[in-house]
DNA sequence: TATCTTTGACCGACCGTTCAATCAAAGACG
DNA sequence: CGTCTTTGATTGAACGGTCGGTCAAAGATA
């Protein structure tokens, strides 16, 4: 380690980096992972294959670092009060910002869909103890399985207002299945409709679910 | 071709070949299909990997005629009056067929997504005239198209009946984006919630939106 | 024997990965 | 400032391995 190396050389580095991510992110979600190769790559990254192998010691932890990254970014711009119960506010919220980070990170999440729903990828990736996904430190799971809870709450809290016929299990399970169908939508055919209806759509699953 | 060779000799080359897609669906119905080797296919099928080639000329073939055989099959169990309306009873009917389609299906329709969103995959085979999709002798893309139409009129006439607040095109997405989240769900995850779940929504579905 | 089926060794292509060699730039020295 | 040394980023040929696909030959059948 030469003394000029440490700030100005690392934030080169890092930059290097993250074009790589970025230039493997649009492959990976457009091709998926195992039609993707490191030369394709290295070739739209402007770099040299070999190059590849300075930044990152394998494909797979390409992968991994760039899910990494997109989780964090998205743990940051998307952080209901923990510790607390949702609000019918905060559950309005939520909603437009489940569709806002769809927006801004469509390819990340058509990666996500394509790995997460290849046998064999996830699974070695799952492995690897380095791999282990984290959301803002959290591992995936358990944060998942916070968020589950947090949305279960809330719909059996909205039984005591809506009445006997209500059926909080019912009405939860269409509510995230409408979501995720609106997400495969919106991120594998965004072009399908125009933006003015899925901003409609925002507007309706609010009206019908909060 | 010998004269012998007519009648039972072609049923039994039918049956092999019908073997070897079988093994060859779920392979790439599990693995994608990039993921997953001739030779493995061909282990599993009990054959030799030199066979596969008496069969099928190339992997792709193999993959398309997978594809047209279950869409056949699909055409046969489901076909709702053409050149007619919905009525509300083969819409409710429609609900149920779907559900039960992809029960019966599953496989398939793992291939199905993988395959289709898979840029590169999908559109080579496009590009091979031998292995456009048929349904029932119809073009696929033609034949979705019908479908779409038959929905979206079903829809604009509901409101007639459902009054002027009724807006059809955002109930139509409402329920098709349900569905393809409910569909996306039960192909993929079957265990992540009971069957009666599925059945619930089924009914849940057909009080909502027929 | 003659014909058809089936095999698995084999091929060229391409994969992810490695590594010896290169080279521009920055420090060290005078 | 000019010259020599050191560094580490960068390259691309090469490697071992695996793939889809081929084909001469052995097996089965009649």
């Amino acid at each position: 380690m030469s003394p000029r190396s440490s700030a100005q050389f690392e934030e080169m580095r890092e930059e290097k980096k993250a074009l790589i991510m970025n230039t493997a992110l649009e492959h990976f979600s457009d091709y998926g992972f195992h039609a993707t190769t490191i030369s394709h790559i290295a070739k739209h990254a402007g770099i040299s294959k070999g190059l590849m192998y300075n930044y990152f010691k394998s494909k797979e932890e390409l992968l991994a670092a760039i899910i990494n990254r997109s989780l964090d970014e998205i743990y940051r711009s998307f952080n209901p009060d923990r510790d607390s119960t949702l609000t019918p506010d905060e559950f309005e919220n939520f909603i437009r910002r489940i569709f806002a980070i769809f927006r801004e990170n469509r390819q990340f999440w058509k990666l996500i869909y394509r790995v997460m729903l290849q046998r064999g990828v996830y699974e070695h990736l799952s492995d690897d103890p380095d791999a282990t996904f984290t959301v803002g430190g959290i591992p995936l799971m358990e944060y998942s399985a916070y968020m589950a809870k947090l949305m279960s709450d809330y719909f059996i809290r909205k039984k005591e207002t809506e009445g006997p016929d209500f059926d909080p299990v019912t009405e939860m399970l269409m509510f995230s299945n409408t979501l995720k169908g609106f997400a495969l939508t919106y991120i594998f055919a965004p072009g399908q409709y125009p933006d003015e209806y899925f901003e409609k759509m925002v507007e309706t699953l609010i009206r019908k679910y909060r």
